[in-house]
DNA sequence: ACCCAGGGTCGTC
DNA sequence: GACGACCCTGGG
């Protein structure tokens, strides 16, 4: 493999803060200069800004490019999602002009799932202290600009670790749900590869319930971020506070129950109720 | 020192 | 369908 430039030239909706912090990935990392680091299932890419150009540099598997468009998910036209979520009232318009540089990343499916296992319960800087650990222990060595990263686990090579050693790389009581779930995926009780030959969103998501530390949010979560569902909505405490506080006025937040929130979120966003649940949560996490 | 919350899920009743 | 427990860490 080879270290690659790729340059995109006024890209639209496409801001590094935006996508690398709404909450949907884990392992990118702010570097002085301003630019991220990630490492994804392809590779490790750095990204930069300057001026309306977006600049790529990567060790990636197929070449950097092909990584990249389907990782940005660049064939996408989110001004178009943009404009119509705007549309519909004043919170909308006020969000997606705050989040105005979102896209929903088109991340691998295997480390989603395992990722938002970990993400029950958890915040967000434990979260990814945890995911490099285990990516450190169990992943592959990669390099770029003479640095070493280290990839995401294969469900064979994360196979290898107990749950004592998941516990000590930080899991806490996850390290069950995540052992579990790994030999289920290894052992194909669900096979991943099949999964996303699966059209209905209702159907994918039962197969992923079955799977340990996969309830209605993190499946949700995956069918986001993995799946590209635009049109599911994990309902997690932000999206909860944000939606009570716009449009419910509960007083006690404990009485505002799913079922509601969901109904109330495929009516006003209809097919993009994903995209407008990023931006609300970016929202939301920003400002308070 | 103490309490609380964090991109929830699971087992039990 | 409700309810509490749950590892651990950072912040008040």
């Amino acid at each position: 493999m080879e270290e690659q430039e790729y340059i995109l030239e006024k890209p639209e909706s496409f801001e590094l803060k935006h996508i690398f912090e709404c909450g949907q990935c884990f392992r990118w990392n702010e570097q002085q200069d301003g630019s991220y680091i990630g490492v994804i299932k392809q590779g490790v890419i750095q990204v930069q800004k300057q001026g309306d150009k977006i600049v790529f540099y990567g060790n990636c598997r197929n070449g950097l490019k092909n990584a990249v468009n389907d990782y940005f998910d660049l064939d996408n036209n989110y001004d178009k999602i943009k404009q119509k979520l705007a549309k519909i009232d004043v919170f909308m318009r006020n969000s997606t002009t705050f989040g105005a540089g979102i896209r929903i990343l088109h991340q691998d499916l295997w480390e989603t799932i395992i990722s938002f296992i970990i993400s029950a319960n958890n915040n967000i800087p434990r979260i990814k202290k945890i995911i490099e650990r285990i990516s450190q222990e169990y992943g592959e060595k990669i390099e770029l600009k003479g640095k070493i990263y280290h990839t995401f686990p294969t469900p064979e090579a994360l196979s290898k670790a107990t749950i004592a050693e998941l516990r000590a790389c930080g899991l806490g009581f996850r390290d069950k749900r995540v052992f579990h779930t790994t030999r289920m995926v290894l052992e194909k009780e669900i096979d991943l590869e099949q999964l996303k030959c699966i059209n209905d969103s209702e159907k994918l998501r039962n197969e992923l319930l079955k799977l340990d530390g996969v309830g209605r949010k993190v499946a949700d979560c995956i069918l986001l971020f993995a799946l590209k569902r635009f049109d599911v909505f994990p309902i997690d405490v932000w999206v909860r506070r944000v939606m009570n506080e716009l449009y419910i006025h509960e007083s006690n937040e404990e009485k505002v129950n799913q079922k509601m929130l969901l109904e109330l979120a495929n009516q006003k966003f209809f097919n993009l109720a994903g995209v407008a649940q990023q931006y609300l949560y970016y929202w939301k996490r920003e400002t308070s």
